[in-house]
RNA sequence: UGGGCCGUCGCCAAGCGGUAAGGCACCGGGUUUUGAUCCCGGCAUUCGCAGGUUCGAAUCCUGCCGGCCCAGCCA
């Protein structure tokens, strides 16, 4: 895997090198990434992936798959199966493939231990008790009445509850901390709830789930990660992570971590350092979960992998490369810094990768028919045609040409605006790989519109002959009308028409900001040698942009083809478009 | 008189006491049978603001100002 820009420094990597140097874990490096299973992933997850897999990867270290499925009210199967498809496609592989929950009984034993420590209680105070009791960011909290239960005491509750004696939200287990602690996340916070909720990993064997925090750290530990990478808003879970590491010191009670030695884990306990970085965003989309999953539920879009959307799987029907992604997100850095990133930086990684790696053809989306008069109507050769401007290794097509073609009804102007350097009456433009044409005439219907413009072509200036030399302002792409094939061609643009979709002050949201234009269906006409390209398979249409074949929809005899990205247009950023 | 974090060019972002990297965007120019690509050049006397320490500060100290996160039995 190859990825075009150098990698530039960011303060992770600064950490990991100078721990390494100074020994810590013996220089090992082991990463995880740790989704929730419960919706599908998208750009956002694609940056903690790349850094995660990343890091491992420069330091020959590890990185664990792993799902955090402690919440099974929210999770499905559906989702880990998208998840580890598009880790795949982002082209990563984890070292171990984990899930929170094959850890279930250690927790539980590392809870039992906490009980006997007299560092955690089973609370009887309700949802809204305990938020009564938690006090608020300026005010303490003030302890539950059943704090002081002793060790026997919770612990039997606790065996109890997980026995399925109590109804669901009936008990917690919680942590002994500080309920004065100006960081709420130490008000005693939960350790354990009951649901009795099927889960998607292990079926109804659990009726108590552990808490994220709580799962997490000792999840991270026990697969001996060094460094856990998170993201800015669980700087405050911090302290609570190294808490429960501290007190339950899996290092020195090895029995706590003996039932995943029997079911056949490997184990490498370690203590895991947190590291906080900003979540990625980009201007013109919404990246939370809620509001795509919405998008989804109320059909806003066409689903999960709809190529307007900013999940992995929609950009990828869209047509922008794995290592497109890997290329903007190692550009766009990794700080402490909340920020957004401007679109424009991921269209330009991804031209600047399907530039080099996509096979140049001709399409015609908007047809306007063009006939080369002092050509015989049954004039019929095959031109041939680099693939590549570049890069040879391309090869080279053939392409019919004939009397009829069809060119790009924007590459004519009856009354040319200032600049304008294409097909006008009178004037003269190169079609390209044939020669240099000169519009004769014209031709109208009924109400005035153009219906085709008639054209003779200078043999002098045919491809190959010394005259092809001379110059012309404009060189615009044609079909031949007679061999094109019909493609349906898929014009995405960007799927909300504000920079921050997101802002809701002036009352609007995000749903108020589609843009109705963000689809477009048209006909095309393709010349003939890419209609049986395969799915997925990326190619540049000259003058147009960047294509994908539809991964679902396209099929031999029935192209389908997905506008990745336009090509950098200067004259329409001239024209004012 | 709650806690935590962050402020370097339009957008990202290096910088770690020795006198402001890079990318994207933008503006010029060159090459070009894609108005693409490519190539050259330009683009922060200044690092949120104000003081202080120092021969020297974006880097250290103090105080302001601005922004983000936290009161789920979510992650």
């Amino acid at each position: 895997m190859t990825d075009t820009s150098p990698v530039s420094h960011n303060f992770i990597r600064q950490i990991v090198l100078d721990e390494r140097a100074a020994g810590k874990h013996g220089g090992r490096v082991a990463t995880r990434f740790p989704p929730e299973p419960n919706g599908y992933l998208h750009l956002g997850h694609g940056k903690s992936i790349c850094l995660n897999f990343g890091i491992a990867r420069e330091f020959g270290g590890s990185c664990n798959l792993r799902f955090d499925d402690t919440n099974p009210a929210k999770e499905d199967v559906e989702y880990v199966e998208s998840i580890k498809a598009d880790v795949r496609w982002l082209g990563f592989d984890w070292s171990e493939l984990r899930h929170a929950s094959d850890y279930f009984e250690v927790f539980y034993l590392c809870a039992e231990k906490l009980i006997r420590d007299g560092k955690a209680f089973v609370c009887d105070l309700s949802a809204d008790e305990v938020r009564e009791y938690r006090g608020t960011l300026t005010e303490p909290g003030r302890n539950s009445p059943f704090r002081d239960r002793s060790a026997d005491e919770n612990l039997d509750l606790f065996r109890r509850m997980r026995a399925g004696e109590f109804a669901d939200g009936a008990k917690t287990l919680r942590a002994k901390i500080d309920m004065a602690s100006g960081n709420i996340n130490l008000r005693d916070p939960a350790l354990y709830r009951i649901r009795k909720v099927p889960h998607q990993n292990t079926g109804d064997a659990w009726c108590i789930y552990p808490m994220y925090d709580y799962a997490h750290c000792i999840s991270d530990a026990v697969e001996g990660i060094t460094h856990s990478l998170c993201t800015l808003e669980f700087e405050d879970h911090r302290p609570l992570y190294d808490w429960c590491l501290a007190q339950i010191d899996l290092a020195n009670h090895p029995e706590l971590v003996q039932p995943l030695v029997d079911a056949g884990f490997k184990t490498n306990v370690s203590t895991p350092r947190q590291i906080e970085f900003a979540r990625g965003n980009l201007d013109y989309t919404v990246m939370s979960k809620r509001k795509l999953m919405e998008l989804v539920r109320d059909g806003l879009v066409a689903g999960w992998d709809d190529p307007r959307m900013p999940t992995l799987s929609g950009v990828r029907r869209r047509g922008f490369p794995p290592a497109a992604i890997r290329t903007f997100w190692e550009r766009a850095g990794v700080t402490k810094q909340n920020s957004t990133i401007e679109f424009s930086v991921l269209e330009g990684c991804v031209r600047e990768v399907l530039d080099a790696n996509a096979p140049r053809r001709f399409a015609v989306l908007d047809p306007l028919k063009l006939v080369i008069t002092n050509l015989p109507a049954d004039h019929a050769e095959t031109l041939s045609f680099p693939n590549h401007p570049k890069n040879e290794a391309f090869g080279t097509r053939s392409v019919a040409f004939s009397r009829e073609l069809w060119i790009e009804r924007e590459d004519f102007m009856e009354v040319p605006v200032k600049g304008f350097h294409r097909l006008v009456p009178g004037g003269e433009v190169r079609l390209r790989g044939v020669g240099i044409v000169k519009c004769t005439d014209v031709e109208k219907d009924a109400s005035g519109n153009i219906i085709a413009v008639h054209c003779t072509l200078d043999p002098d200036t045919r491809h190959g002959m010394p005259g092809a030399e001379r110059k012309v302002k404009g060189t615009i792409h044609w079909v031949s009308a007679r061999h094109a094939i019909a493609a349906e061609v898929r014009l995405y643009d960007r799927l909300f028409n504000v920079v921050n979709p997101d802002d809701d002050s002036d009352g609007k949201t995000y749903r108020d900001h589609l843009n109705p234009d963000s689809k477009r269906i048209v006909r095309g006409w393709l010349e003939a040698s890419f209609a049986d390209a395969e799915p997925e398979a990326a190619v540049q249409f000259e003058r147009l942009g960047f294509f994908v074949a539809d991964r679902h929809d396209h099929a031999p005899g029935k192209p389908v083809f997905n506008r990745a990205v336009t090509l950098r247009d200067s004259w329409a950023k001239a024209a004012g478009k």
